[in-house]
DNA sequence: TGAGTATATTGCAATATACTCATATACTTA
DNA sequence: TAAGTATATGAGTATATTGCAATATACTCA
């Protein structure tokens, strides 16, 4: 996920490094279901913790990979930190993603009928 | 819909696992360039390694990648592979991503305007 | 201020991923 | 069959990611 190649790929390159960089940070299991809770709405480390039970630290880095990447935001309230989801489209792109295992699905069924 | 007591993300983090692997296999600039080579038409790749100008081995790794992930597949034909897009749902992936990046560039410039 | 709580960060170890070179395989055609 | 071409793969190395335990930081309230 570096080097950049020299001939005319190279703008495109730069674009398609950004949104690889999105796709990466949505692209774990565990920060998958962290999105699902927080697609109810803004919820604290504590909340996501409980719903996703995996540890703290765990859980923490995967919401600072997510606001890194400017999937999240989140605001401090006292103690608790309060995640939220930043853009509509991580949601489109959620949804996607289970379209894509439908898809897929099916398409596998059409496969094995036309295999017997 | 049966409640389960402890860990009632274990069902869905099966579902999650598998939705983050459709999400890796976009998650590099190097198969976002070969899926937009792709969504231009079958192509093989031969024509793929020149377009991503990356090496033959390496875009071949991708590619297998990314068969194994549902979002290609493939004919051979003589000498050449043909590759080509599984399901539409990997365009639509692809125009999402973008559309993450348009909207998180347009949250930016929204952040900016407030703070200054 | 000090105890208590919520969150973030660090240092590992284990594992996964990416890249390259060299080589193997599969196919075509002279 | 031999030579040539397109693609895939093995092996080695470098780098990234993940999870966990321990620890640090930040905040609240008595």
């Amino acid at each position: 996920m570096k080097k950049i190649s020299r001939n005319d790929l190279k703008l495109p390159y730069d674009l398609y490094h950004k949104q690889a960089l999105i796709a990466q940070a949505v692209a774990h299991p565990v920060r998958i279901a962290i999105l699902n809770v927080l697609r109810q709405g803004p919820h604290c480390v504590q909340d996501i913790t409980h719903h996703v039970s995996k540890k703290q630290s765990n859980i923490s880095r995967h919401l600072a990979l997510m606001v890194g990447s400017g999937l999240l935001t989140y605001e401090k309230k006292g103690l608790r930190v309060v995640y939220m989801i930043r853009t509509q489209c991580v949601l489109r792109f959620l949804d996607c993603l289970s379209q894509c295992l439908q898809e897929q699905i099916q398409s596998d069924s059409q496969t094995l009928k036309v295999i017997g």
